[in-house]
DNA sequence: TCAATATATGAATAACTGTTCATATATTAC
DNA sequence: GTAATATATGAACAGTTATTCATATATTGA
């Protein structure tokens, strides 16, 4: 398997990639964090959670499933960093973890041009 | 399943999640986005287009893996809005969509502190 | 038209992931 | 301590997805 031959610039961009390609960890860690929040459930979550911080069954009456599958999905998020707990009586309350998450979706929205 | 008693700003907050939650269509487009770019070797193409338009071949000496691997995960890449391609002769070059898809991997490597 | 190069794709299999069910843990009120 | 409420979790099954292999399509140059 051989490489094309292209102009200059195309060749050198493929070198600079390789050389500057971030290490497997630190793309696995990035893979993780979108595949995390990949799926319609999870991104209900968040959307949900955009209205400030909610506990386990109110995030259930919103985003609709189960008790026990949002709980899975909640630690899915908080594991890999979109989300973020705390414990309040009988109660844990689920928040975004920071601005980014946040920042993340509506770039994703205004790129697909949805109107959240 | 009944609700937790929450102070009042819980409640509501619950109540506005549900309201404005999106439409079904456009969450599958943004779980679908979030998809696309969150497996470890479509992120490396990514990371690879960062500088600038390539080949499929210049792709693949970047990234790793066949050629028949990474042009099913272009083509997924392309179906979902992230990158795009045009024809130079024998070769197709990709390369980004847009600005966003840049800006959405840079918000996620400053949130996880990664050094990219 | 033929050969060579570049890219795409269908099918099959192996690996992964989400949901469900049953149950466990933790907190509070009595 | 016991009951009630809230949340978490392990295991199993079903559905999804990535990769591989073989092959197809498209472009170029002779």
């Amino acid at each position: 398997m051989t490489v094309c031959n292209h102009p200059e610039e195309h060749t050198a961009a493929a070198e600079r990639a390789k050389r500057s390609m971030p290490e497997e960890e630190d793309i696995a860690r990035v893979a993780g964090a979108f595949k995390a929040i990949s799926e319609p459930c999870r991104l209900k979550i968040l959307f949900a959670l955009r209205h400030g911080e909610m506990c386990v069954l109110h995030i259930v009456e919103a985003v609709g499933g189960t008790q026990s599958a949002v709980s899975h999905q909640l630690r899915l998020l908080k594991a890999n960093g979109i989300v973020k707990s705390r414990r309040e009586g009988q109660n844990i309350l689920y928040s975004l973890d920071d601005e980014h998450v946040l920042a993340v979706l509506e770039l994703a929205c205004a790129h697909l041009h949805c109107h959240i």
